[in-house]
DNA sequence: AGCACGCCGACT
DNA sequence: GTCGGCGTGCTC
């Protein structure tokens, strides 16, 4: 990279070598696109114009413009007179040399083009451009009120509001004095209010980490004196933080946040479902007195604008996010931590296909800096590295503050049947009724949304099947649909069968949330129930409230999915029946008993959390299987290590490594030829085996039909350039896409 | 990804 | 005769 001595503007700190050059010059801008030529296309530098690698531009492509980054040099392929000249230069953060080598990193790891992973890093194009300021308002303290202004309730309490305190946006004012933005505006007409423009505030707040924490106990205390001391001395490390529910992680790792911010550095905590985590962000304000800032797939376009902008500046302190936050712009980012590490939203499976936890650890490693990965129930990848020290296990062995680990008893449905077309076993019924006779609560758990995960023609045997995937359409009855639950489609149920046409034979077979509910009706009609599922729920103000009623125990019992099962807390909930325990055993997925272990044990977490133990009853047709076992006995690492001998026999991960080719279009017959040609170009050794072409597990799947190969590999192999290799060897047609799971997670 | 160019059906 | 369907191909 050649160097200029003049530079206009002070050098960009991840890149000190400065300007790439004046006249004549070009630079290679990486454009958000998946552009597939090259990695950059080269620009040429117009006569006055300094650029570094990092900086913002906007650069013409074909007909538009495009916003991209200054990658560096340009490349010198393309001639000098068909260059086209960079438009303009962001006056914005530059995106750092870190940002830029992880951007490089997740493509080459994922095998997507650059392009598509720097869209992900600068998501929100519109931050570039200046902030728009906002419209606030002050009080006018010698304005008048024009003639034939009334001066009414809602206007006073507006204006009393201004009396004291900052100048708010018409919004807030409305929002405080309970009125409508009219009021205020009419104030405004009025004369009787100044208005003002404000550069929008950084969202969140500012985070004190002077404030003194909670008490902690000598582990949590030792624990929380080794995170600190690792974020004080920087450099990149990776922690297990591991103990059981309860045993107080959480406070644990805001000291290793507090000790970030101690340092002038940013922290990113990693939320598997940021969007239901309103207690987190509570607790977070509790010991912190202010909010961090978010990211999710929820915010609003000014929101993310917003966001990006103020931390791409340097002026905010902690991010807490789903995986996409993992791409922002952080100027110096001094911890990572990923909560509840195993828990599968941190596979993203679409468009660039990533696992949100690897790519933080790679992330940690380029910048530098520790990461935390937290779980009472690790992924079998991050225990095994803990196992052999390649990453540090920071145990918390006891359940904070006193409370006893939940007593788990398994419901043999062999012997302890339930009633025909009932769910419920008569020992779980028993159970219930004992606990809600105690004035305690009482949760059920099924993961599965809907009445009826599958409706069938009596007379016919014809199956309600999704027409765009190969799925059951699930039968919702409090909203009168049959939904899909991969593309959304919905469709009213058929009062006849649309196979034989014969009228009242369609039946709902299997249990949803919405049949328990049911039968739990008509078990205790005077209990006090309510269903908790993610479509039952819109957002996170109603789980907040729904949280809040079974915590003030305005209900005796909840029928809940899996957004039930993050870290909640109730005192008074003693009993956790487990539906069907064996949900997820089924299907041959690799990590089937794993998740399954995880998933019930944090379902099992939320029982007896308070003074009074808890007891959780599991029904399952398989009371032998080893996951079973292991929550009945609290024999984790027994599980886990049965596990890892298992995976290890099999070569699979995370002993061996995997990689999936997934093809997929509109027109099956084609999708077959190439998943064909591709598996007879296959690489196959002693070593290597490829298996499939095979239906992927959704063999049809928003209309595109879809076939998987499967390349197991030993550990060591660098499967990436073994995959590029084997793709270079078959022609796919513009209509074919194939995508590449690297890691595959979910064979689902 | 966009956005053009390009060659075949029903309309002001 | 045109408007417009989206197939294929290019963008420094």
């Amino acid at each position: 990279m050649r160097e200029a001595s003049a530079s206009s503007r002070p050098p960009d700190s991840g890149d000190p070598q400065g300007d790439l050059l004046g006249m004549g010059a070009r630079v290679a801008v990486l454009l958000p696109l998946p552009l597939p030529l090259r990695e950059a296309y080269d620009y040429g530098v117009p006569a006055g114009m300094a650029l570094n690698p990092g900086d913002f531009v906007e650069v013409p492509l074909g007909p538009r413009r495009v916003i991209g980054v200054v990658w560096g040099p340009g490349a010198g392929v393309v001639e000098a007179r068909r260059l086209k000249p960079v438009i303009r230069r962001f006056d914005a953060p530059p995106m750092t040399a870190v940002a830029r080598r992880f951007v490089e990193w997740v493509a080459a790891y994922t095998m997507t083009l650059p392009g598509f992973v720097l869209r992900m890093a600068m998501s929100v194009p519109a931050a570039l451009e200046p902030p728009r300021e906002t419209l606030a308002y002050l009080l006018r303290p010698d304005a008048l009120a024009p003639p034939g202004f009334k001066m009414t309730d809602a206007r006073r309490r507006v204006l009393a509001l201004l009396e004291d305190g900052p100048p708010r946006t018409p919004g807030e004012l409305a929002e405080e004095a309970g009125c409508g933005v009219t009021v205020v505006r009419g104030l405004a007409e009025a004369g009787l209010l100044e208005p003002l423009l404000l550069p929008p505030l950084p969202p969140g707040g500012r985070p004190d980490w002077t404030r003194p924490g909670p008490t902690l106990s000598d582990h949590q205390a030792a624990a929380a004196d080794d995170l600190r001391q690792r974020v004080r001395a920087g450099g990149y490390t990776t922690v297990l933080l591991d103990g059981v529910t309860g045993s107080g992680k959480t406070e644990v790792y805001y000291e290793a946040i507090a000790a970030a911010l101690e340092q002038g550095k940013q922290a990113l905590i990693l939320l598997p479902e940021i969007a239901l985590s309103a207690q987190w962000l509570d607790r977070f304000a509790r010991r912190f007195g202010a909010a961090p800032a978010e990211w999710h797939s929820e915010l609003t376009g000014s929101q993310r604008r917003d966001t990006w902008r103020a931390v791409a500046k340097g002026e905010v302190p902690v991010v807490v996010g789903a995986r996409s936050a993992l791409f922002l712009p952080y100027p110096d980012l001094g911890v990572i931590i990923v909560d509840e590490e195993h828990d599968s939203a941190y596979k993203q499976e679409e468009g660039a296909i990533y696992h949100a936890r690897d790519m933080a650890v790679a992330r940690a490693h380029l910048g530098g800096l520790p990461i935390v990965l937290v779980s009472a129930t690790p992924s079998l990848e991050t225990k095994v590295n803990a196992d052999s020290g390649r990453y540090t296990r920071i145990a918390l062995p006891s359940r904070h503050g006193g409370a006893q680990l939940p007593e788990v008893a398994l419901v043999d449905l062999r012997r302890d049947r339930p009633p025909a077309r009932h769910w419920l076993a008569p020992s779980l019924r028993q159970a219930l009724a004992d606990t809600l006779a105690a004035g305690e609560q009482a949760m059920l758990f099924l993961n599965r949304r809907g009445y009826a995960p599958l409706t069938l023609c009596r007379a016919c045997g014809h199956r309600m099947q999704c027409p765009n995937c190969t799925a059951w359409l699930v039968e919702h009855r409090l909203a009168r649909k049959l939904q899909c639950h991969h593309c959304g489609l919905q469709q009213p149920l058929p009062p006849a069968c649309p196979e034989c046409g014969e009228e009242g034979t369609m039946a709902a077979c299997g249990p949803g949330v919405e049949r328990i509910a049911e039968e739990v009706a008509e078990l205790f009609p005077d209990a006090r129930a309510a269903i908790m599922a993610s479509d039952t729920l819109f957002g996170p103000r109603a789980i907040q409230e729904m949280v809040r009623k079974i915590s003030d125990h305005e209900l005796d019992l909840i029928i809940g999915t899996q957004v039930m099962a993050k870290g909640h807390h109730f005192p008074m909930l003693t009993l956790v029946g487990v539906v069907d325990a064996d949900l997820g055993l089924n299907g041959g997925d690799l990590r089937a008993a794993e998740r399954t272990y995880q998933l019930l044990h944090q379902v099992a977490g939320r029982a007896g959390r308070g003074e009074r133990p808890g007891t959780v009853m599991l029904q399952t047709f398989m009371p032998e299987h080893p996951v079973m076992q292991a929550l009945a006995a609290g024999d984790r690492d027994g599980f886990y290590q049965l596990e890892a001998e298992m995976r290890q026999d099999a070569g699979m991960p995370p002993f061996g490594r995997l990689a999936a080719l997934i093809v997929s279009g509109e027109d099956p017959t084609l999708v077959d030829r190439v998943a064909l040609a591709l598996g007879r170009a296959a690489p196959r050794d002693d070593t290597v085996h490829v298996l499939g072409p095979a239906p992927a597990p959704l063999a049809l799947l928003r209309g595109r039909h879809r076939r998987r190969l499967l390349l197991k590999a030993p550990r060591a192999t660098q499967v990436q350039a073994l995959i590029a290799a084997w793709l270079e060897r078959v022609e796919i047609p513009p209509a074919i896409r194939v995508q590449i799971d690297v890691d595959p997670y979910s064979f689902l």
